[in-house]
DNA sequence: TTGAAAGCGCTAACAG
DNA sequence: CTGTTAGCGCTTTCAA
């Protein structure tokens, strides 16, 4: 039951620690017949290696810090399952601090982080400006990937999804589908998300209408926002709605269904991120869903890369990966014969199970 | 820049690596002067403790596994996110796995966090009965709370919100509001969340109706089988729909919506947990809010008395905490006088931002 | 291919 | 109150 060292298994096994260490961490080439007994023998005894040690002689924890603005924001309980899965297929541990939004806080838990040796760390900053010290100053003593936001130009390695792409595709999907009157429902700011997607939208909703690039409302990325922007652009009546994000989508819906307003018959509404909820509102929100995989399996590549060594003098890189249009009810109207009485297909909604 | 060491520190500030350690760890009175020389000299170099070394030394790392069935399940996210605030307030780092409802994961993520010297464990079993080996021998090696659901009698000390009293609260809501005709949308199996659920109900709706106990069915803890179970009763035509889980009530909402009847109207629907989509869903979803900060406050009490040691033979201790009723739109007519145009009032809503 | 030995940085006896 | 000393369990030279 207590704690079985490599001593234990080594006099089990009938040699030195040293053996036991190189068959176990396979460092070294070692005598098939040795290193057989000391396998049965570190499996009998139940050994497992005791990382503390590991870490303070190899100077590595195989641990890795996630750093998170709010695990309450709905589009990362998924990317967080995507990153964790993807380190621990590499043997990698991650220590999670949610720092609820706060650039001060965020910085304690880095350097908390980094006091407790982990090899790498994955941030997605809380702050375009004010989380860049903490950032910097963290990526010159660990490897470093930022995720979905940015944080200013080549302070560390960087994945996120395109956000001109997916405009781009969600204007494209609304111009074949015939609407003509598009307004944009956004938010104000220079984090990524916010400017990229609107700086997207003025640069391609100007091929469907002159006037739309300035049929514009900016507030944040919330349900409230999408009921109150309805109100500012509603005047100006519309056929189609582009938010900037899903909670914004459902924030415009719950108000247009409040005003009676039939969608997608009088306006269409589409979303970004694809977040559960997308696919859970009726109707169904059309969006562009984040590839929420590869870019957990993109960051979890750079950091492998930069932990590997030999990368250290190469250059930052900033991946970017193109999102997938996903079609619900919201953007396109149902086929006359299933009008009524059928259930709507949830088009590749994730199951969704809870207690 | 190069990790500095305790020796450093003891060298500059003249006193010797024990004398820095009492300081700085605070385990012994130290002389006034000598502990503000100390200080200044680690301040100066930027000492940092090397957790590894002690954690070593020590045999603790100031961490806690924290091992759940699935992060994307919408209860959840809250849940970590308080749980990872509480703990940290207490020092301790958070490292998470998920083990995607799979309980032979969740054996093998509980084995590496134990190799890798957590002071504790926190688990939400994935599974009422194949995740109990796994939980008690990991109880047998170092301080463990099980959270949410339960894993068999007396396996740990565990915290969870109090079922009966919650279906109690659902079900006097729905008495005093004039409802008889009550259904119960639940889910199978013996986990505690559709058993207690289920038993509370069977318990409570004797007293509205007579035959309300019987007018049940049970499918699973998901949208699709909210919208198949209104199907299953709606011949007997109720006036309330009572739903082991917010997901149910989703998606037994959508199906009426689409049969074109009045909620709450016609029929009351309600449902339990209080995830974010109850507020966002139109209407808004009656439920029962589980009290996350303090279930997260309970868990990281009973671990810190756990660890603080003398409980070594004390009973394993089974919290349950009382939840709160949120009523929203779905099982209340709105006043007439605010029958069209004006945005509800989203009950207590949390704000959600994303982007 | 293997073993002996030297620590990694820190804490905890044990003296003084 | 403070210093000396002995390791925690492991990896990694250096010799054999």
């Amino acid at each position: 039951m207590a704690d079985v060292t490599l001593r234990d298994v080594a006099r089990v096994s009938g040699c030195s620690v040293a053996t036991v260490s190189r068959v176990l961490a396979g460092t070294r080439p070692v005598g098939a017949e040795t290193a057989r007994r000391v396998r049965e023998a570190a499996e009998t005894l139940g050994y497992r290696p005791n990382h503390a040690a590991r870490a303070l002689r190899s100077r590595s924890t195989g641990t890795v810090g996630l750093v998170l603005p709010q695990i309450t924001n709905p589009f990362y309980p998924a990317l967080v399952r995507e990153l964790t899965h993807a380190l621990h297929a590499g043997g990698r541990a991650v220590l999670l601090a949610d720092c609820d939004d706060d650039p001060v806080a965020e910085a304690e838990y880095i350097a908390d982080l980094l006091g407790r040796q982990v090899d790498a760390l994955l941030v997605i900053p809380a702050h375009e400006e004010r989380s860049r010290d903490a950032v910097t100053a963290a990526a010159a003593r660990v490897p470093l990937v930022l995720m979905d936001r940015g944080c200013g130009p080549a302070v560390a390695d960087s994945v996120a999804v395109d956000n001109t792409a997916g405009m781009a595709l969600v204007l494209d999907h609304l111009a074949a589908a015939g609407r003509r009157r598009v307004c944009f429902l956004g938010a104000t700011g220079t984090a990524s998300a916010a400017a990229e997607r609107r700086a997207a939208y003025a640069a391609g909703a100007a091929a469907l209408d002159p006037g739309a690039p300035d049929q514009v409302a900016l507030g944040d990325f919330s349900v409230e926002w999408g009921r109150a922007a309805v109100d500012e652009v509603w005047a100006a009546r519309p056929d189609a709605l582009v938010c900037a994000n899903d909670l914004i989508a459902i924030g415009a819906l719950q108000r247009l269904q409040q005003l009676g307003v039939d969608v997608p018959g009088e306006v269409a509404v589409t979303g970004f991120d694809d977040i559960p909820m997308a696919a859970l509102s009726a109707p169904g929100i059309t969006t562009v869903r984040q590839p929420v995989t590869e870019l957990a399996a993109e960051a979890a590549r750079l950091l492998g890369r930069r932990l590997a060594g030999g990368e250290e003098g190469s250059p930052r890189q900033a991946i970017r990966l193109t999102p997938e249009l996903v079609v619900r009810e919201s953007s396109v109207a149902r086929p006359a014969g299933t009008a009524g009485g059928t259930v709507p297909a949830p088009g590749g909604a994730a199951s969704l199970l809870a207690d």
